[in-house]
DNA sequence: TGTAATATATAAGAATCTTAAATATAATAA
DNA sequence: TTATTATATTTAAGATTCTTATATATTACA
């Protein structure tokens, strides 16, 4: 499993990507994904992923709809107007950063790369 | 520029990995060759990178060396046997975050990835 | 003579994440 | 039937890391 220290600052752009791909997902289901998608490399805390849910929605990014499933509360977030806008300029960050820290840890890639 | 959010947490792979690359470096040093390697892209800030070379020195991670050079300190930081080890751990956890980071940002990427 | 570049240090504060505990229901296994 | 696992969210305390700002000092260049 990749320790939380690299996860630090990437988790927003994460979240951010996955309602983009899906729509309108609840928390838990999150982390369910991500878990999946990487198989079990990255595994978002609770503690950590609610407060962000909390903030961007603060923030106006996320949309917010509560709902009933068995008996058991579900809270469904996706993409504002501004959120779809946010969301493309955190991924194209973030693959930027991919780029240069592959420069770095890779440099055989910057070669073959120029 | 990409935003220190992202950066969070990668600052001490990549000064091992420089290190690992250059044999050994001075602090000044090590954000100037980011700069460049990055094209500008990431750069490092003294306030965070003296901490994390003091810190990486107390783990026994770096070995040290003052000179003087033109009536000008420079502190020559290499790696350790120690410090060898922990580097090809670190490049490791961040080449398996950056595949998974891939496979969220970049779905088309998991299809012909798999 | 002044400004930019070189070179390191560190304190105060902000932001983010971890850990842990709390709450509650449904489903499954023993 | 009872215990455990899975589902689902919340939030507080503490740790860690980074930013911002300030301090110090020399060399190079305009």
């Amino acid at each position: 499993m990749i320790s939380s220290e690299l996860l630090k600052g990437s988790l927003k752009t994460i979240v951010l990507k996955l309602l983009e791909e899906n729509g309108r997902m609840y928390g838990y289901e999150i982390t369910r994904r991500v878990e999946e998608i990487t198989k079990g490399k990255i595994v978002l805390t609770y503690g950590a992923l609610y407060p962000v849910l909390h903030k961007l929605e603060k923030e106006g990014v996320l949309h917010v709809e509560s709902e009933n499933y068995n008996n058991r509360m579900r809270i469904y977030y996706s993409l504002t107007s501004k959120g779809r806008s946010v969301v493309k300029e955190k991924v194209q960050e973030m693959t930027e950063f991919l780029k240069s820290i592959r420069f770095i840890i890779d440099p055989e890639f910057k070669i073959s790369y120029e």
